[in-house]
DNA sequence: CAATCAACCTGGGTGC
DNA sequence: TGCACCCAGGTTGATT
């Protein structure tokens, strides 16, 4: 599921890929994801040039010459795939965007929950964004994080997901940061140690980092703008691994649910 | 206000 | 093999 090294690896394929070039047309079989509406959308960028990509969160935004913006979000399934106009249709394809060069833009998305929106100026980006935490990578600091630890006795492993907290960390991620700082992920956020928070403060980014560097984790669905896996998976701590052995100390790695969602930790190495 | 939980969807997996 | 059922999780929005 895209996450931040997800969404920051297909930030940069775009951008080496579709700066510069004009969109020709939107069309799509799945109106619901295209917001407010194909034809809103369609009056306004058709005919526009794309200036730059960027992200922001899990939140992808293509700036446009006229001074407007397509914000995406890929939610649990979606992939944003760069095609040559006419290549066979991609599994689940949804929205289709023509680009000058005989190149097209694909949202695919298995689950619909992805969506594709169009946003009129900076003033109502500026909006958007504002929901959003610190970036991990970029301006969360230590005494930030430990101050965003202290503000909540849920589970920790909630708080690092919750992007009006923080930005960009997902399941995969937040799995494997808390088992590198070696906490267990049902703490209450409030009641780590400085130690412990310094710890985690430096596996949140270990992990994105790394998730990065292998262009993201395709564990199910995820691939890249050229439709290529990345290599994360190969490297999951505990993500997926229920009853495999802890790389730590040998244990089985147990599966809980924490908020509704599935959580992969060992018992022994995480208290 | 914070916490909880269903809803949004589809397809893969499971169990009978 | 067929089929009903459950489950996956990012985010929103309703409810407690």
């Amino acid at each position: 599921m895209p996450e931040l090294p997800e969404v920051e690896t297909i930030k940069r394929d775009l951008s080496a890929l579709i700066v510069g070039k004009k969109i020709l047309e939107i069309t799509t079989d799945s109106p619901k994801q295209v917001k407010p509406s194909l034809s809103v959308v369609e009056k306004s960028i058709v005919g526009a040039a794309i200036i730059k990509i960027e992200r922001r969160a899990k939140l992808l935004q293509i700036f446009l010459a006229n001074g407007q913006i397509l914000a995406i979000h890929l939610k649990l399934t979606g992939r944003l795939l760069v095609r040559k106009k006419g290549a066979p249709r991609d599994d689940w394809q949804r929205v289709v965007i023509s680009l000058s060069g005989n190149k097209e833009l694909r949202l695919a998305d298995l689950r619909k929950f992805g969506w594709v929106r169009l946003v009129k100026d900076k003033k109502e980006l500026r909006k958007l964004l504002s929901e959003f935490g610190p970036e991990p990578l970029d301006d969360l600091d230590l005494k930030k994080f430990k101050a965003i630890l202290a503000s909540s006795g849920r589970p920790v492993k909630i708080v690092l997901m919750d992007q009006k907290k923080i930005s960009g960390v997902g399941n995969i991620y937040a799995n494997d940061a808390l088992f590198l700082a070696k906490i267990d992920p049902r703490r209450p956020a409030n009641k780590l140690d400085d130690e412990e928070v310094k710890a985690l403060y430096r596996a949140v980014q270990k992990v994105l980092q790394a998730g990065i560097k292998y262009r993201g984790a395709s564990d199910q669905y995820y691939l890249d703008a050229l439709g290529r896996k990345g290599s994360y998976q190969d490297h999951f701590l505990t993500y997926g691994r229920e009853g495999e052995k802890c790389f730590d100390c040998g244990g089985k790695i147990e599966r809980v649910k924490i908020g509704g969602r599935g959580t992969f930790y060992c018992p022994q190495c995480q208290k």
